[in-house]
RNA sequence: GGUGGGGUGGCCGAGAGGCGAGGCAGCGGCCUGCAAAGCCGUAUACGCGGGUUCGAAUCCCGUCCCCACCUCCA
């Protein structure tokens, strides 16, 4: 197995620090405000790497992130206040709240989109001895001081530490200036803070008690806290969004080593969901919520659309891009209807897969620094041989191939996926009579050749949305589509 | 100015020296009472200009354009 490794810029061999065990980290939300596909995207490529390293033998500890205090969390809030309520305002909001209902989005969203809850999900709120601890190392090292003004913060000292800007290959001196770069109490303007003194006029309850005085922790520092505290000072694989390689994981990796800690062995970065070709973020206002595409597609053609690109690549959303990728799942659902109904009839799926099942192209492919479209071509071969054998009537030649577009769709994560509730329960067996019914006259149409009554009721149940399939084991119908 | 990533057929999207990945859409065919689904076939695709090579989308030189990061951002 080898993974692009951003920090060395090259694909490397995957080796683990423990044999058979496997610690990544990767960065979650700001829940500053609600989720978007991006962010969705994120999670879904991390979830896939978990997936597969799972499926590779790999005890996977998964460490995820929230960010539950930051500048624009007290900022919204303090905007809320006196407020009128609107779609996304609720008057006199409390931060904590606030980030608490942000919070709660994102879960809903991951959740629906079959995102496996990580083995751990620390709040930042929560790990403040553990901030404090390791601001107290960099100080006694050196390499972090007490601003030089009054305004409380505390500094991470970029001059002092060589291999600052080694992530990212830049060299300090050649970066742009930050726009507001002035002094303001450090050293040099690319030092950042590890903690931040209380401003007159903010929350009591945003202000915690520290050797350095009242303040809250820097956004860098938390991730850094807390990886070391679940995964420890070494761990496999850090992650998250490319757009967090500078500062913010430079400035984790810098304030890490620093301390004395090894951090990640790898890092690896999804790439962007653009618009248009533009970044979809919330300041450029381009953004589409997972709720948007759920409205539009399933949530099972809404992961296979966000998890379909590879992983590092940049996927730009457009507006005929739901509708492909669920064509493509028609495709992929339509047989393994078939096939299951071919080999173990109407039953439920009751058979136990096997881990042999899993295509050795497809397996490959994944191996590949996680190279998924790649292993959606095996997918997707292996449909077009299913489906062959079916026409064929062989039924063992069907049955490996489920069982392989089983395996491969399971390891994707789709079939985690929330489902419509419309395939099953009271509602749908009721429904399914009254369309056997409809289907049964049709049958006796169509065996006195009555083509015209027989279209007539197929393009009645069309209509009502309801589609009729001729198979050669007779008729069967489905919700949706056309 | 610095650092990365790109420009592939109508669209999406892999590949990275030699049989034209895959999906979506289109066209033709098979199947079907007709459809649908499925299967088969179907495209002088690799930003532009040079070069290396028996052979280049893939390597080299030049050139144009796009995106991301350098400020909060998945």
């Amino acid at each position: 197995m080898r993974f692009y490794d951003t920090a060395s810029a090259q694909v490397r061999d995957f080796v683990p620090l423990k044999e058979g065990e496997v610690s990544l980290y990767y960065c979650g939300a700001t829940v500053q405000g609600r989720p978007h596909v991006g962010h969705i995207r994120s999670a879904i490529a991390f979830d896939q790497l978990t997936r597969w390293l799972q499926f590779r033998g790999y005890r996977v500890t998964t460490v995820r992130n929230v960010t539950d205090i930051d500048d624009k969390i007290l900022a919204k809030s303090a905007d809320s206040m006196g407020a009128e309520p609107g779609p996304d305002v609720v008057p006199d909001e409390p931060w904590w709240a606030l980030a608490y209902r942000f919070e709660q989005e994102f879960a809903k969203a991951y959740d629906v989109l079959g995102v496996q809850r990580p083995t751990y999900e620390p709040r930042a709120t929560g790990h403040i001895p553990e901030m404090h601890a390791l601001i107290a190392r960099l100080i006694e090292a050196g390499h972090a001081y007490p601003a030089l003004d009054d305004s409380g913060d505390v500094y991470f000292d970029v001059r002092s530490w060589s291999r600052y800007g080694s992530l990212t290959r830049q060299n300090i001196d050649d970066m742009q200036a930050a726009p507001d770069a002035g002094p303001r109490g450090k050293r040099d303007p690319r030092d950042f803070a590890l903690w931040k003194g209380s401003k007159e006029g903010e929350p009591e309850t945003a202000a915690w008690d520290s050797p350095w005085g009242k303040g809250r922790p820097g956004w860098h520092l938390e991730c850094s806290a807390m990886v070391t505290k679940y995964l420890g000072p070494q761990f496999d694989i850090h992650g998250g969004g490319l757009d967090l390689r500078f500062p913010h994981h430079e400035n984790e990796m810098a304030q890490s080593q620093a301390a004395g800690d090894g951090f990640a062995n790898y890092w690896m970065h999804n790439g962007m969901v653009t618009f248009e070709g533009e970044k979809m973020s919330k300041s450029i206002g381009n953004t589409i919520s997972p709720e948007e595409m759920l409205a539009a597609a399933s949530p099972r053609v809404v992961r296979y659309y966000l998890g379909q690109a590879h992983y590092r690549s940049v996927l730009d959303y457009r507006p005929t891009s739901l509708q492909e990728a669920a064509a493509a799942v028609e495709r992929i659902d339509g047989f393994i209807a078939k096939a299951h109904a071919k080999v173990y009839g109407t039953g439920d799926f009751g058979f136990v897969l096997n881990s042999d099942a899993m295509p050795a192209a497809f397996a490959d492919a994944m191996d590949d620094d996680l190279n998924v479209p790649q292993a959606l071509a095996v997918l997707h071969d292996t449909v077009r041989a299913g489906n062959t054998a079916l026409a064929e009537g062989n039924t063992d030649a069907v049955r490996d191939a489920l069982h392989a577009v089983l395996m491969m769709t399971g390891v994707l994560g789709l079939d985690d996926v929330r489902q419509p509730e419309t395939g099953s329960g009271a509602q749908y067996r009721a429904l399914d009579v009254l369309v056997q019914a409809q289907l049964q006259e049709r049958r006796a149409a169509r065996a006195a050749k009555d083509w015209a009554r027989a279209d007539a009721i197929r393009d009645s149940l069309a209509a009502a949305g309801i589609t009729v399939e001729d198979t050669a084991d007779g008729a069967s119908w489905s919700l949706g589509q056309s």
